[in-house]
DNA sequence: CCCTGTTAGCGTCGAGCGGACGAGAAGGAG
DNA sequence: CTCCTTCTCGTCCGCTCGACGCTAACAGGG
C-alpha cells in the first residue's frame, strides 16, 4: 500500500462523506448450467417487494465491507450450495439505469457463473421457489427488474465464451468424456455438432483435454465405453471453436 | 413499464432507505488512441486530494439521476472534447474492492473508449495535466487507485476485440486506407503485419470496408496513392483476424 | 456362439483460408 | 529516364475444417 502523507491525512480526516450521491450496491448471479440437454439458468421466485411475485436472478446486497467478487461467491455458496472451486465465475458487468429498482438508486454488478448439473436447491429467505429454466423458455415478461436485460446480457457472453476458451468444460464433472463435452456445444449453441469432428477437433486442441486413462461406464444406450478426459491447463483455445452457419 | 400493485405501493412507501449500505458510484475511462503508431491512453495528473501528483484515468461521480451510459459520455465529452460519435465506448467493469479509495466506500464502472488521433485536450478540474502515455511506457506506480489494474483490463480487452471486430477503425478517421488499419493493428499488437496478406484478408471480409471510390494523397514517403475506405456495416468479423505467432 | 444395434474413435478426401513472397501499378525525387 | 517508395494483385503451399466411410468395443437377444 502507498504511504498516505500528512498533508493528505488531514485533508481525509476533514472529508465529509455527505457530499456524494449514495447508491445501493448488489450482486446478481446469472447461473447457467446444462440440465438434461437444455441449456438453463437458474431462476427464483420472489415472495417479497419489490417485484412480489416475479421471477429473477438470484443475488442480493453488497455488505459495506465486502469485496464484489466475494459477495457474488457468497451469494452463490449460500443460495445455491455450489462452491466456488466446482464453478466458473467471471464478472459479466455494471447494470445501473437511475429507475432499475423502485426502492432507490441501485448499482447492480451481474456475475456470469458456469455450474456443472446440478439439482435445484432449496429456496432461501424472500424466495418462494428456485428452479432451472432453459433459456429459450424464459417468460421475459415476468422477470424483475431489469433481469431480462442482464440474462441477455450472460447468455450471449456465454455463447461467445464458448468458441474461444476451453469453459464448456466447467459445465461438466471434473472427469468427462468427448460426448460430455459436445452435448454441452449442443445445448448453449443450439445446433447439432458432427460427432467425429468434434472428437478430432477436440483432442487436437493443445491444453484443452488431458487423458485420464480410464474409461467411462456404458451409458444406458451402450456403444462402446468412451475415454475419460479432465480440464486441461489451457485458457485461451487456440484454434478456436467454430459455431457453424454463419 | 409495469404496473405497480395498491400493496406493492404501500410497500414502497413505508420503505426506509437508511436500510441499505451507501456507495458512491463513479466512472472511470480507459481511453484509447493509436497516435504517432504508439499505442497509447489519456491520463491526467492529479492536482487535488486523494492521490495528489499521481496519474490516473479520467473519470469522476456519478449523479444521481444520471445513467452510468450517460456519466461516462458526459465525462468523455465534459473532459476530453470527444463526441460519443466520433468514438467507440462499451462498458468494461466494474472495480469495488473495500480500500479502493481512502474517503469513503467506492464501486467504479470503468468505460473502454477507442477514439481517433487527436491533441491531447486542455485538463479540466482538478488535473494539473492531460497527457497521451504510450501503454507500454505507464508507470504502473504512479497510478492513483486501483487504476493500474483498470488499464491491464482494457488494454487486453482493447487487444482481444481487434481479432473479432472491426472495432480498430473506430482508431482511424472516418475516411482510412488499408494501411492506417494496419497500422492500427500493428500498434496495438506490438506486430509487424505483412501489408500483402493483410490488404487480402481485410478487403476479403464483407463488411469490415467499403470503398470511397477515391484516392488518399500521397504520404511524405511517396509511393503509390492507397485507396480511401469508410467503416462498414459488420460488427463482427468473419472470419476473425488472427495475431500470428501463437 | 453369432447377429444386431449402439456409441467411440480413426482415416480420407476436397474446398478454402492464411503465411510467404513474387511482381506489376502508380506515385515522387533527382 | 532511373530509382525509390507504397499500394495492389497473384501464386504457391501447408494446414484446417466439413463431409463422411470405416473399424473398435461394448450390450443384448436368439
Amino acid at each position: 500500500m502507498r504511504r498516505i502523507a500528512a498533508d493528505e491525512r488531514a485533508w481525509l480526516a476533514a472529508y465529509d462523506p455527505r457530499a456524494f450521491a449514495p447508491f445501493a450496491v448488489t450482486v446478481d448471479m446469472v447461473l447457467l448450467t446444462v440440465t438434461d440437454g437444455r441449456f438453463s439458468v437458474l431462476l427464483v421466485e420472489r415472495d417479497t417487494h419489490p417485484f412480489r411475485g416475479f421471477i429473477a436472478l438470484p443475488g442480493g446486497f453488497v455488505e459495506p465491507e465486502e469485496d464484489l467478487d466475494d459477495a457474488a461467491v457468497r451469494r452463490l455458496e449460500q443460495e445455491t450450495g455450489v462452491r466456488r472451486s466446482a464453478a466458473y465465475v467471471e464478472q459479466l458487468g455494471a447494470f445501473g439505469a437511475p429507475d432499475r429498482d423502485p426502492r432507490m438508486r441501485v448499482v447492480s454488478v451481474a456475475y456470469l457463473v458456469f455450474a456443472p448439473d446440478l439439482p435445484a436447491p432449496t429456496p432461501g429467505a424472500g424466495a418462494r421457489s428456485v428452479a432451472w429454466v432453459p433459456v429459450d423458455e424464459v417468460d421475459r415478461d415476468r422477470l424483475a427488474f431489469d433481469h431480462a436485460h442482464v440474462l441477455a446480457a450472460g447468455v450471449e457472453r456465454a455463447r461467445a465464451k464458448l468458441e474461444y476458451t476451453p469453459l464448456a468444460a466447467a459445465f461438466c464433472d471434473e472427469e468427462l468424456t468427448v460426448a460430455d463435452l459436445r452435448r454441452v456445444y449442443e445445448a448453449v449453441w443450439g445446433v447439432p455438432l458432427d460427432p467425429r469432428n468434434f472428437h478430432r477437433k477436440v483432442t487436437g486442441t493443445p491444453g484443452f483435454l488431458e487423458p485420464v486413462g480410464r474409461a467411462a461406464p456404458v451409458g444406458p444406450e451402450g456403444g462402446r465405453p468412451a475415454a475419460l478426459y479432465r480440464r486441461g491447463p489451457a485458457r485461451w483455445l487456440h484454434p478456436a471453436m467454430l459455431r457453424p452457419s454463419r
